[in-house]
DNA sequence: CTTGACCTTCCCATCATGGGAACCCCATAT
DNA sequence: ATATGGGGTTCCCATGATGGGAAGGTCAAG
C-alpha cells in the first residue's frame, strides 16, 4: 500500500534535483523505473536508496564514473573492499591535486595583493607580475 | 623588418594555444589582428603581449570575464591599483573556498579509508558512509 | 470548465578547452 | 611542374555536471 512516490517526491527526499534524477537515468546511471499508465516515473525504496547514495558519493566530489563503479560494487556483496578503497584513494589524490594547485594560485596572488597599496595610485604590483613575470 | 607573426608563432611564444587565441579573439577578449592578404592572421608585439598577459592571468585561475576587466585596467595607465586589488581579493576569496570544499572531502575520505583494510572482506565503511550517512 | 501544479521530452547554456572535418595556401623535394 | 607536407581558415561537436525553459500531456480542486 506504499504511496506513488513521484519524480518530485524522490527528488525531495534525496537531494538530487528532477532534473538530475532523469540525466542520471538517462546516461544509465540508474535503470529506468517503473511507470505509471500516463508515463510518470515512479521510484521504489530501492531507487530511492540508491539516489541517496549517489548524492552522497556527489558531495565527496567522486566524479560520475567512479558513482558507477561504485554502485556496482555497493550492489555486489561480495566485493572487496580493496576495491572501494582504490577508488577512494585515487580520488583522494585527485582532490588534494586540486586543492593544492588553488592554494598555490592563492599564495602567489595574496603575496602581490599584500604589497599593492590598494589605492588611488596606478602603481601595482598584481598588474606588474601579468605585465613582466613568465 | 619584422618577421611576420603566424598564430602558431604566436601560440609557442605566448604558451597559448592556436586554438585559444582565435577562441580569444571570438569572445572580443583580444581585438582582431591583422591579416595578410591570404586571410592569415598575424601579430604584433602588443598582441603577442596581451596574449601573454592573458596566459599569466589564466595560470592564477582567473576567469575569462575578470581577465577582461584586468586587461582593461592594464591599458588605462590612470587605473587606480585599488581596483586591480579587489579583483584580486575577489578571486582569492573564491580560490580558498574551493580549496577548503576540497579539503574538506578529502578529510572526511581519508578517516573513511583510514578505517577501510581493504582486503578481500567486503565489510568497508567507505560503502558503509555512502549508504547510510546523510 | 478553468486554474494551477505537476509530469513528459527536447533543446540550449554554462566554462575553458580540444578534436576533427573540409578546404585554402605556399614552399620544398622529386 | 607537380606531389607532398605543413601551415592556415571556418565550422561543428565534445567534455562534466548542472540548470533554464519551451511545448505539451495529465490530473485534482474550485
Amino acid at each position: 500500500m506504499s504511496e506513488l512516490v513521484t519524480i518530485r517526491d524522490a527528488s525531495m527526499t534525496t537531494g538530487v534535483s528532477a532534473k538530475m534524477i532523469r540525466h542520471y537515468e538517462s546516461i544509465g546511471l540508474i535503470s529506468a523505473p517503473a511507470r505509471t499508465e500516463n508515463r510518470y516515473r515512479h521510484y521504489s525504496q530501492r531507487d530511492i536508496h540508491e539516489l541517496g547514495f549517489i548524492r552522497k558519493a556527489r558531495d565527496l566530489g567522486f566524479p560520475i564514473e567512479d558513482i558507477r563503479h561504485l554502485l556496482a560494487l555497493w550492489r555486489d556483496r561480495s566485493r572487496s573492499s580493496a576495491e572501494v578503497k582504490a577508488i577512494a584513494l585515487r580520488h583522494i589524490a585527485a582532490l588534494d591535486e586540486k586543492a593544492a594547485a588553488l592554494q598555490a594560485m592563492s599564495a602567489t596572488l595574496k603575496h602581490l595583493a599584500s604589497n599593492c597599496h590598494g589605492d588611488n595610485r596606478p602603481d601595482c604590483p598584481i598588474i606588474d607580475a601579468l605585465d613582466r613575470l613568465g
